[in-house]
DNA sequence: TTGAAAGCGTTACCAT
DNA sequence: ATGGTAACGCTTTCAA
């Protein structure tokens, strides 16, 4: 069932039968009615393609995941799409996806933008060395960034959290309770957010004038493996952290592992903070969550990027003017911090 | 720049042009050369719409991830579509993921079909009441199920694993060692996977003469919080299991902290066996993996699967014929496991 | 080996 | 308020 199909069977025009079907004012109730009944009980949808290439429009939004072999895959990434789609079907976008080799990636916007795959595309996890925007800039094509770029903050889009400030209220609070070794387990400092975290937990320990310990800081994939074997190193040091404070929740999980293979109570003998994303099957919530976390939902801010590139789309006007939304996180009171004990170690 | 400027410029008509790109073999060597040199040069890439409608072939495949306020997103889906991503970076396809409630999966299944905006449909996550492949079967577009359909094993394509002979395995594996008590966490038994994995547990504990016990079975959301919760349940009871078979490696992360945390050794006071979906940022892999699994790569799958459903739209001729693929789970011996101790409890 | 032109199923401009 | 027709950018049939 086609448009000109449809519109025989109504002895209309085509031109009269879309204008019907999309809303358009000048059409009679009368017969808008009419159409809209037949379209109705004939099952008639328009074809997607024909649409887009009429339209100039693919309402479509692109994400590109890149995944290298030796690298894991984010469920940060799960849960920001799960979000942004969302958004994508409120305003009756579709979500593209690109699984590709972390060295194609260039290539890949290039085909997406050549070929006009989709309106605009999400960018997720930028690097130290951050290139993609100005490629897809160059390409001319809207796009937003899941997080900032330093010293590129007002030449694109974004959301983002507020890592560094999260990241220093944290060792604060760790700080307040008198911990004065804390160790900091951080994600891959090859990433933008992992950066500004550490300058979170840098700045509360330098404001407090406590000394920095680089032997103290870790940096990784977050895995749980990977977060116990941290911790316990740290834990068997002749100088050990009375507290944690770790950038994800399997980092966490790895980290209380730790402590009580070592026969350490959390939130007793050793507190530890979480960054906690809100992963939806990693549930940290209730009355007193399992973690005192500093918590930001990733599905969150995939709604509102989403929201903010159609947006950005749809008021092409706004071609050089740039949305940035900054989320704070809230500092959750849960059962995993305490007072630090004295002379410990 | 578009066929007709591409063709302009070299004095060619958009039909050879076309012929040239597409490789058709009537095109003289040279013809084709000083095309393709040319669109190189000049960055020209078919715009995707409009070769979309003039094919009638999207080469796209849709991926519908339903997401109810108070269900897991789930982190096997997310591991599956990046292997089936692989795949279709490899033969030219897009994946588009369509985030839905889950009461208006229907809907959206229709207007993929009757908008015709993909070539075919991965159906994830059977249910025991299951009616999407009837519904599918009835738009008449190619699909096939992560999962078969209890009853319909013949009606459509699907990949799966073998979970009834790897759980009974699994189960028989312990038996073996002596267990005679296993407490068994397994997935949401609405869920065609879980009912499978139920049944091999039941199978081999019947085998072994063993009695039913249903205080030690638990079917719930795969998540850590979970598996402890049930695990301790258990380990308090008058009369504990002696091991674990979980569904997941997050329920199996949660038995061992029950497992610990009531002053026990994993591997020694009590054995935990648990499936392994090689979930890349819960890794249990080396030489001898933290927990003894048995394993199947739903990354894998998800390429097979990819594959085998692609295959089915090329060759359009196999209408009715259905290809089923069956994965069979590796029994990996890891840390985890070891003999029942005698006169526990 | 190459080209002209129809066709894919819409939308949108220009008439009426 | 409705209709005719061009246009979107390709592929494909038919001719040459």
């Amino acid at each position: 069932m086609n448009l000109k199909e449809l519109s025989n069977r109504l002895n209309l025009s085509q031109t009269t039968v879309s204008r019907a079907l999309n809303g358009y004012p000048e059409v009679s109730a009368k017969t808008r009615q009419r159409v809209v009944d037949m379209a109705r009980d004939l099952g008639y949808a328009p074809n997607q393609q024909a649409q887009r290439l009429a339209t100039g429009k693919t309402m479509s939004i692109g994400h590109v995941l890149p995944r290298s072999p030796n690298e894991m895959l984010n469920p940060i990434f799960m849960e920001f799409i799960a979000g942004a789609g969302l958004t994508y079907a409120q305003y009756g976008y579709d979500m593209m996806i690109s699984v590709v080799a972390n060295d194609d990636e260039e290539a890949i916007y290039r085909e997406i933008a050549n070929r006009k795959k989709v309106d605009g595309i999400i960018v997720h996890a930028p690097r130290r060395q951050e290139t993609r925007h100005k490629l897809l800039k160059k390409l001319n094509i809207p796009f937003l960034m899941h997080g900032r770029i330093t010293g590129a903050e007002a030449e694109t889009s974004w959301v983002d959290i507020n890592n560094r400030r999260a990241f220093e209220r944290a060792t604060q609070f760790l700080l307040d309770l008198g911990h004065r070794r804390i160790g900091f387990l951080n994600g891959n400092e090859e990433m933008e957010f992992a950066i500004r975290r550490k300058e979170g937990y840098i700045n509360a320990l330098t404001k407090a004038g406590c000394e920095i310990d680089p032997t103290l800081m870790h940096s990784s994939e977050m895995t749980e493996p990977l977060g116990t074997e941290f911790a316990l190193n740290l834990l068997r040091s002749s100088n050990p952290p009375t507290a944690f404070l770790t950038s994800s929740i399997t980092l966490a999980i790895g980290a209380e592992t730790a402590v009580k293979s070592n026969g350490l109570q959390v939130g007793n003998d050793v507190s530890i903070i979480t960054h906690d994303d809100v992963i939806s099957f990693l549930p940290n919530s209730g009355e007193s969550p399992h973690f005192t976390c500093i918590r930001s939902s990733v599905g969150e801010a995939g709604q509102r990027a989403a929201e903010i590139l159609i947006t950005d789309i749809i008021d092409q006007e706004s071609n050089d003017r740039h949305v940035t939304h900054m989320m704070e996180a809230d500092l959750i009171l849960g059962q995993s911090t305490g007072p630090a004990l004295q002379n410990r170690g």
